[in-house]
DNA sequence: CTACCAACATACCATGCAGGTAGGTTAATG
DNA sequence: CATTAACCTACCTGCATGGTATGTTGGTAG
């Protein structure tokens, strides 16, 4: 199950993207319009920022600004990068010993199948599908 | 994430079907063969046999029997009746409180979509899928 | 009737993670 | 220098996972 994390980190992202007007934007304003902790987001945002998809600034006039388009953000990528591995099963996520029954194991296909699946769907969709953004609305400077 | 509760239910469901033979099957010789521990499986089972999915006989000569024809066993079912609930989210969960946001939340399709994903693909496989079996091979009395 | 087998039940425990809260530090602006 | 806001660290509570241990109940074989 995807934890809060994920899910608080790509709504944080998805307003960003909708209120994005070239400057940046203070956390206090997602936390409120969110109706999330503004202390909680003040832990998730490092990971994204060091991540590369947004650029933080500190002090008066500081804030968070998506470092691309909202079009060139998938769903994937966000979560990936909060939630760490997004394998179904503990036996495909990366840090996983090697199975010495994979080979034989009736149910590892399912599961392999199962996680292109997900990665497919979440890489299909980006920022401004969720936002409500047309492609082509290009960032404002 | 699928936990081992899930995961080995499923294995047990596929060994129980591979070498049915319309006798019961202790658990011991299904723990060798999965390599599981015994009594991590009497832990599991019960709840299968409490679904209606098996059926569990006391005493020697005594141990487990697939109830239905594997072809007519979901992944699906299997995995709901083991895991509780297989929604993403906890706010897609049966016991979530009803979220105020729930009309405006920008995420909310991704995460209602992709749960009937989910289920479609895992509604679609069945036991004789998994164990190899055609869906015609019939139950040996 | 007794020994044995196997399901079934219960209690306990160690570990890790989720989901925070609290407090302080650093960097930039006016 | 006061304010703002990102950033960092530590701590806490509750819950789930993945077991282990110790039985009890019900049925069969000898």
């Amino acid at each position: 199950m995807i934890s809060t994390k994920g899910r608080y980190a790509l709504r944080v992202m998805v307003d960003l993207a909708e209120h994005r007007n070239g400057g940046y934007i203070p956390m206090k304003e997602v936390a409120d319009r969110q109706q999330i902790s503004l202390k909680y987001l003040e832990r998730i945002l490092p990971s994204l920022s060091r991540g590369g998809l947004v650029d933080g600034v500190h002090g008066k006039g500081g804030g968070y600004r998506l470092m691309r388009d909202p079009g060139d953000y998938t769903v994937w990528e966000i979560l990936s990068l909060v939630e760490g591995d997004l394998a179904p099963v503990a036996c495909l996520a990366g840090n996983a010993k090697p199975c010495s029954r994979a080979a034989e194991c009736r149910t590892l296909p399912l599961w392999e199948k199962y996680y292109q699946l997900t990665k497919e769907y979440f890489a299909g969709i980006t920022l401004s599908d969720l936002a409500g953004l047309a492609p082509a609305d290009n960032y404002v400077i």
